[in-house]
DNA sequence: ATAATAGTTGCTCAATCATTCAACTAAGGA
DNA sequence: TCCTTAGTTGAATGATTGAGCAACTATTAT
């Protein structure tokens, strides 16, 4: 019966090191929570949609003109932002606008930014 | 000829919000860029290897053996990893040993799994 | 020199995903 | 009541992407 540490097609070369990283890991749950999170956020279209409701509260037809889009798409998009809880919706009348449910999403847009412009300077030098 | 307005269904219903939201938005690179960063670390086996390489540096086939996986997927995502600046190699000998280019990418997961936490403490409620 | 090992790279396959279309619900105006 | 409009939803489609295999390079040991 084969055993859970060879699914993988090679020996380990730090024994030692690979049983101590491999006990101190996160269970698998939490992996799939952070990477869905951050799946949801790392599309362009949805990036657009919370920079421009970052600004303003917005009803599904504004957003699409904004993003010169069909409301069918900025709609499942919305969607799946608000189902990760990082977008919130209110009815009135006809309308359903759209709002940002949490600040955290900027901290780490913010956060992201300076990442990705240090780099871009670094790949520049 | 079609103003750029209209490659979207639908009429704008507030017109001059719409096209401040427009004037306000950054331009198409920066959303490139955004999402790219997030789609890179939003996957998870990508997160593992961070998480991983958190602890110690690692060489390719330890991570192999934590994750149980092939080199080959592991040296893959690695070179994803490395391409968008959030990790960095040292050749020792036959191994190439990772490590943690960057700082902010835990800065970033730590605000990120405060925010996973609270809206999946919401959801219980 | 030869063999073995660590890692990379190109290719293929399967799965996932964004977009569009069409059909639908719900609300307001004529 | 009927029509129009705002938005949602499910199915179909085309594109992207992660994983593993196989072939390759580079380094070390025999």
């Amino acid at each position: 019966m084969p055993r859970n540490e060879f699914i993988c097609d090679c020996h380990p070369i730090d024994e030692e090191l690979v049983a101590k990283t491999k006990a101190a890991m996160p269970e698998s749950e939490t992996f799939r929570n952070i990477a869905n999170f951050f799946s949801i956020i790392g599309d362009c279209t949805r990036c657009k949609i919370l920079f421009a409701l970052r600004q303003n509260p917005m009803c599904v037809c504004d957003l699409a003109n904004v993003l010169s889009m069909s409301k069918s798409s900025i709609s499942h998009q919305l969607g799946k932002l608000k189902s990760a809880g990082v977008v919130k919706c209110e009815k009135t009348g006809k309308q359903v606008f759209y709002s940002l449910d949490d600040d955290h999403v900027f901290e780490i847009f913010d956060i992201s930014l300076q990442h990705i412009n240090h780099k871009s300077k670094e790949a520049n030098q």
